[in-house]
RNA sequence: GGUCCAUUCGUCUAGUGGUUAGGACGUCAGGUUUUCAUCCUGGUAACAGGGGUUCGAUUCCCCUAUGGACUA
């Protein structure tokens, strides 16, 4: 038995409560936490520390280079001396790590990869699967870490299954902060790995804490944009390898006949091919559309955008409803009501379909109600999931918007994450 | 060739003998947001040009330019 056990006791003596701490154990458990010189993970490592683990800070460098960025500085510089002051402060060893190679070859030409085909990549979600529960965990193991630390708001918990033990990926406490889906791609083995520590935790408490301690970081704004990137203009950053090509913007009336939805859902029975109609896109092609414009590519945009489509004159703004890369043609409509935005059904790939709980796999022709989101801090809308021969097909109780293909869907049982996959169409 | 009508922010337009010339869309900048988006707030920006009439012209008149309609 090796898990430490560091217990409070308590007694209550006519003199006044007080507390006694002892160690069950003198095995430490150390844990390596990825210090990113922001509040959140500063104050993963003190919780961790609070908890009585043996805690070690590792900084990652996955980027420095500033193509494409707003901000024309590169702030890892910053980061890093932040962490190192918050390592400092807590008294805890301090390391850092490149992970620049991995981050380049299995982040960030994933996105271009994925861009160039029309689609809508979220490298966040896979800089989590690859990288911090990935690569640096493997260079935790060589620090010797029992396990990897981050400053997620999201929670672990385990039950045993049929004599097996099973992780379970839980929403963090703050409903406002969740970040469990960015999260949906990683794996038993990863979570197994993984503690966090600030999932029981509220942002403001987090910021209080920080602020107490004296921690560097409490009061330091929230990263924004593409982890460890930042906020980057994305046809900028883009053309640093997919061309500018230029194309027509064709505009559909609202007025042309759109597929009508069932409403609800349909029987458990449903056919695949006709779980396949309903989850197809609109086929705009078909339409007779009219020409308003040129863009610089098609693949530079995602499914419902408004800003770049560079059109005015309109009463109301126009929105991307569609993209074809092959004839580099960008479909949009006016009005936040267009039915060309709206869609019941997504599909998912069966090579896609990764399971987070893998005790509760569906079975090919079982169906199941969960709740699902296809973008963070989407509220997690009612849907059902169709396991066919091909993959599963998601029907949403309501009509969703800019279901963009290349996004992450996540079903969710309450506020635990069973499942996601790469939105094909 | 003649006659008539039009011309206002980048775009679509509202309006008046004295207005800070209004709005929408676009665009830009902030805010929200560890993806892409969405969303919220704010800013920028126009009376085609030249003459008159008038205390005062974007508004009325004339000419020029451009676009449209009708017609020998």
């Amino acid at each position: 038995m090796h898990s430490l056990s560091l217990r409070k006791q308590r007694g209550g003596k006519e003199g006044g409560e007080y507390v006694v701490f002892y160690y069950l154990c003198i095995v430490k458990k150390k844990v390596i936490v990825g210090l990113s010189g922001g509040v959140d993970s500063s104050v993963a490592a003190w919780v961790l520390k609070d908890q009585g683990y043996e805690v070690e800070g590792l900084f990652m460098r996955n980027w420095h280079d500033t193509t494409g960025l707003l901000q024309s500085d590169c702030h890892w510089e910053d980061d890093l001396m932040f962490a190192e002051m918050v390592a400092k402060k807590l008294d805890i060893p301090f390391h850092f790590v490149d992970l620049s190679e991995p981050y380049r070859k299995r982040v960030v030409d994933y996105m271009f990869a994925e861009y160039e085909k029309g689609r809508t990549p979220n490298p966040d979600v896979l800089c989590n699967r690859e990288i911090k529960f990935d690569s640096f965990a493997d260079e935790a193991r060589k620090l010797g870490g029992d396990f990897v630390a981050t400053g997620h708001y999201c929670r672990k918990k385990s039950i045993s299954v049929k004599h097996t033990l099973i992780y379970r990926l839980l929403a963090g406490k703050d409903e406002n902060k969740d970040q469990s889906y960015f999260l949906c791609q990683v794996s038993q083995e990863q979570l197994a790995y993984s503690l966090f520590p600030i999932g029981d935790l509220t942002k403001p408490e987090v910021r209080k804490i920080a602020d107490k301690l004296g921690l560097a970081t409490a009061h330091r704004k929230d990263s924004q944009g593409i982890c460890f990137v930042g906020k980057v203009h994305l046809p900028t950053f883009l053309q640093q390898k997919l061309k500018a090509k230029k194309g027509q913007i064709v505009e559909i009336p609202s007025t042309h006949e759109f597929k009508k939805w069932y409403s609800g859902f349909p029987g458990d029975n449903v056919s695949e091919s006709e779980l396949m109609k309903a989850c197809e896109p609109h086929d705009l092609n078909k339409f007779p559309g009219k020409i308003i414009g040129t863009h610089n590519g098609a693949h530079f945009f995602t499914i419902g955008q408004r800003k770049g489509i560079n059109v005015g004159g309109y009463k109301q703004p126009l929105f991307v409803i569609g993209i074809d890369v092959n004839r580099n043609l960008l479909y949009v409509g006016e009005g936040q009501s267009h039915p060309g935005l709206y869609r019941k059904g997504l599909f998912i790939r069966n090579n896609e379909i990764h399971r987070i709980r893998t005790d509760l796999t569906m079975e090919i022709g079982e169906s199941r109600e969960y709740m699902v989101r296809i973008r963070y801090r989407q509220p997690l809308q009612k849907a059902e999931l169709f396991r066919r021969k091909n993959g599963i097909y998601i029907i949403f109780n309501k009509l969703q918007r800019g279901i963009a293909p290349g996004q992450f869907a996540a079903w969710y049982d309450g506020d635990e994450v069973i499942g996601s996959g790469v939105i094909d169409k």
